[in-house]
Parts: structure tokens; sequence; C-alpha cells
RNA sequence: GCGGCUAUAGUUCAGUGGUUAGAGCGCCUGAUUGUGGUUCAGGAUGUCGAGGGUUCGAAUCCCUCUAGCCGCCCCA
């Protein structure tokens, strides 16, 4: 028998997933509109050309390519990967953006604030918490150098995290000219500026001595790397940012936002500020960023500033499920809010009728679908968690009423179906 | 990319060379011909991941492949 697994690195959202994402996607959504950041959409995928070279070696191996069609794909006689692919699957949600931006610079607001929120793709071996396909939830401003950009940006994502109830999010800001001026001042040269960066931003994961002992590994002397981490551990010593002075003179006073010199974070193009998202138990971040001012110029256009936050939603999920964070309308999500039951086929146009003004009133309704027995009819209603069953057959149409039950508490009543219909309707609009 | 572990019913798992492969949960039927969630009685369900090998005999031992999980590397 062929798999039925979901491909390697992917995965179905059943329906109680999907309500889960929708709730944090619709909190997302909610926040980013109301202060004025507009949405934004690109394709799945893009040419090939757009893509590469953006995210460094590595990232060029990591990207889904999509192999050339018909007559074009001459698989004897290629030499390179663009002699056989010429598509690739969105890698991130930046780089479009930023050819989005480059090319219709016209059509754009001066200072255009958008938000996205797309799958994107990496063939990427799959972890815990690691997909081949996951989804980005981006905002970004972009066209101006205002350190106003980065703390609207940062209350924005704050705002999420608090509507979303995370009580335990930290902010931590740092600044790549200050991690320039990090490694100069240590005695560190110019070339090894990079290693550097990539050795600090193990930290949390291999302890000072690991950090230190990976410098050196990477060409750093004991005393350098002793001095660079003196510097990361402590903001006093470290040389002083002015970009977070000043985005943090404009934020309303928080213990959630820390200076944090020793963050450093993968990505090269990053210009600027560098923002990171922890909570305590979890070793990655919910959400990172920071500012890129050169990335849209590689478009070979204008060179237009930016800065953006990308919301890790998979990870958010994860603590909020392990934590059950989330409302009991989500968690314990119903496909409806009534059930109506067919109990003879020469009934069931009365059933689709009833349905129908229980629809009328606001109500979610669910028909059974065959003229089972009554007990299997009611079974199925349980093991969906409908709240609420109209029974209808013989004897209720013979009287004109409905028969309305409480699967929660058992009880049921004879009803004239306008009764029925109000009382639902009050039922459940007194839940929402 | 490297190392380790796993694959048996719908599902979670037991079964270390010997008849006809088991259990919990779930599912179906009945007690209850129109009343679920509890209970009781009964019932169905397997290419033992795929392919090859060893053996009188393989779910069990060996090899290959595939898939999943856990570390490392890297990343969100």
């Amino acid at each position: 028998m062929a798999s039925t697994n979901p491909a390697r690195g992917t995965r179905d959202f059943l329906p109680a997933d999907i309500r889960k994402r929708e709730y944090v996607i619709g909190i997302i959504k909610e926040v980013y509109e109301s202060y004025g950041f507009e949405p934004l959409e690109t394709p799945a995928f893009e040419n090939l050309e757009t893509l590469t070279g953006k995210y460094g070696e590595e990232g060029g191996q990591l990207m889904f390519k999509i192999l050339k069609r018909g007559e074009k794909l001459d698989i004897a006689n290629a030499k390179k990967v663009a002699d056989l692919a010429d598509l690739a699957l969105r890698y991130d949600l930046t780089v479009p953006l930023a050819r989005v931006v480059a090319d219709k610079r016209d059509k754009l607001p001066k200072f255009f604030k958008r938000y996205q929120i797309q799958p994107v793709w990496r063939a990427d071996r799959p972890a815990r918490g690691r997909y081949r396909e996951f989804y980005q939830c981006d905002v970004d401003s972009i066209g101006s150098t205002s350190p106003l950009v980065e703390a609207e940006l940062i209350s924005a994502a704050a705002e999420i995290f608090e509507r979303l109830g995370f009580t335990d999010y930290v902010f931590r800001l740092n600044d790549r000219k200050r991690l320039s001026k990090m490694v100069s001042d240590a005695g560190i040269e110019a070339s090894l500026e990079t290693d550097a960066m990539v050795a600090l931003d193990k930290l949390d994961k291999i302890g000072e001595e690991g950090v230190l002992n990976e410098l050196q590994a990477r060409g750093i002397s004991r005393e350098a790397a002793g001095r660079f981490l003196s510097f990361a551990k402590d903001p006093e010593a470290a040389p002083q940012s002015e970009t977070i002075a000043k985005v943090v003179s404009l934020l309303r006073s928080s213990d959630r936002i820390k200076d944090d010199p020793s963050l450093a974070r993968g990505l090269s193009y990053y210009t600027g500020m560098i923002i990171e998202v922890n909570v305590p138990d979890l070793p990655g971040s919910l959400a990172g960023g920071g500012r890129y001012d050169g990335l849209i110029g590689m478009f070979g256009k204008e060179q237009i500033p930016a800065c953006g936050i990308s919301l890790g939603l998979e990870r958010i999920l994860v603590v909020m499920d392990e934590r059950g964070m989330f409302p009991p309308e989500v968690a314990d999500s119903t496909p409806a809010d009534v059930m109506v039951t067919v109990l003879d086929e020469e009934t069931a146009a009365e059933t689709i009728k009833l349905a129908a003004e229980l629809r009328a009133a606001g109500l979610r309704v669910t028909v059974y679908p065959d003229a089972d027995k009554l007990g299997k009819q009611l079974k199925y209603a349980d093991s969906l968690k409908v709240p609420y069953v109209c029974v209808l057959g013989e004897s209720e149409l013979a009287e004109g009423k409905v028969t309305l039950k409480d699967l929660r508490t058992g009880e049921q009543e004879s009803l004239e179906r306008e009764n029925a219909i109000k009382k639902l309707g009050a039922a459940i609009r007194w839940k929402a």
C-alpha cells in the first residue's frame, strides 16, 4: 500500500488545528491592521534568479527548485542547476517583499507598511517544531530610517503577545553596528567579524566556555575572545548603541525590553537594530527581525531602507498548546451549534426546512444525513460535541413541534418550532 | 550531511525461532423497535512497513530499501 503520510516535513491541518491557527492569525491581523499595516500576498514561487544569492550559500542549497518544463528541460546537456530549474518556491517573505517594492515603487505609498502571512518552503531536514512547509507572519515598514519604525514594530508585536495571553515574553534588542564595534574594540580582525557573530549566536546553547572555544577555533585569540565575550555579557561595558537608546526612549518603559549585546542572529542582510523575542521554556525564539537597509537595493533600482519582524507562528502555536492558552471556544471547537435529526426519509424535507430556519436565526446547523436509529444519531452528535439536538420525527411533525435536547445536561423539552428557534438563538448568543 | 532508535488491528502497544499473532482504547450489534455520554453481553478487524536471505519452521535472526522519531550540524 502506498504511504498515506503527508510528504516529509509537511502536515495536514485537521479542523481543530485550523481553529487554533485561525484564532492566532486573527489576532495578529487585528493588531497589525490597528497600526495601519496593510496586507500583501506574493506568489508561492518566484523566478529562481530573484531568490539566488539573497540567502548566502547555505540558503541556496535549502531552496526547493522547480524543474523546467517541456522542451526547455534538457537533462542530458544540463551543466548547472540553472539549466534544470528556472523557478523556486518562496523561501521567506522578506525577499519577495523587497522584489515587490523594487518593482512597484510607484504604486505603493512613500512609507509602505505591510503584513504578510503565508507559507514558505525550505528543503531542510525536519525536526521538532521545524518543517519543510511552515508559515511566516511578517510585518515590515519600508521607506524610513527613523527609530520610530523600530519602536512601532516592537510595540505592535508586544501587543500581539499580550493579546494571545503571554506574560513572560522578553524582547532582546541589539544593533549590528554595535556588534561591529564590539568586534573591533575587542581587537578582532574585521575579516573575522562574521565568525565572531556566528559563535556568539550560540551563547544560549553552548555557554560561555563553548563560545570561547568556538571563537578560538575560528582563529581568534583567547584574549580577544575574552574581551569580546565580556562586552557581550554586560550592556554597560559594551559600546553604547544610539539606536537602542532612541528606540527604548520611544517605548513605554517596560521590563519586557532588554538591551542584550550578546544577541547576534544569523541572517547576514541586517544592517542596524536586531530583535528577538523569547520565552523561558522555549530554546529558540518566538519572533525575530531587524533593520535591513541594503536588501531592496540588491534588485538594482533604488536603495530603500526597511525594517521588519517575523513572528514564528508554528512556535507560538506549540507553546500555546503546551500551556493550554487557547480560550475554550477555540480549544473545544464544535462544527455546529445544533444538529437536526432525520428519522424517516419521508420527513427529510421537513428536517432541511427546520435547519434553514435555525440558520436564519444565526445558528450553525448540521443535518444528520441518514435515517438511522435515534440512538445512533445522538451518539454521533455527542461525538461531534454538538451541544443541542433537534429531534424531528413523525410525532413532532404531527403536533407541529420539535423536541429540543441539550446534550450536556440530558434535558429535553417539546416546543413549538418558533419557540425552539428563539430559545436556541438566545442560548448560543449568550455563550458567544 | 553524520550517529542512534523504531515500524505488529482504526489507534497505543505486548509478543526474543515452534499450532490458528494478542491486550487496552476505539468501532459494530444487542440489552433500549424514538434517546447519546455510564454499565453489561456479544462481534469484526491484520500482506506483522517493502524486498531479499538463513532455517524443517521467521513478526522474531541477517542484508537492502522506505518511512517515522531522537541527538549533532544548520535554521524559523
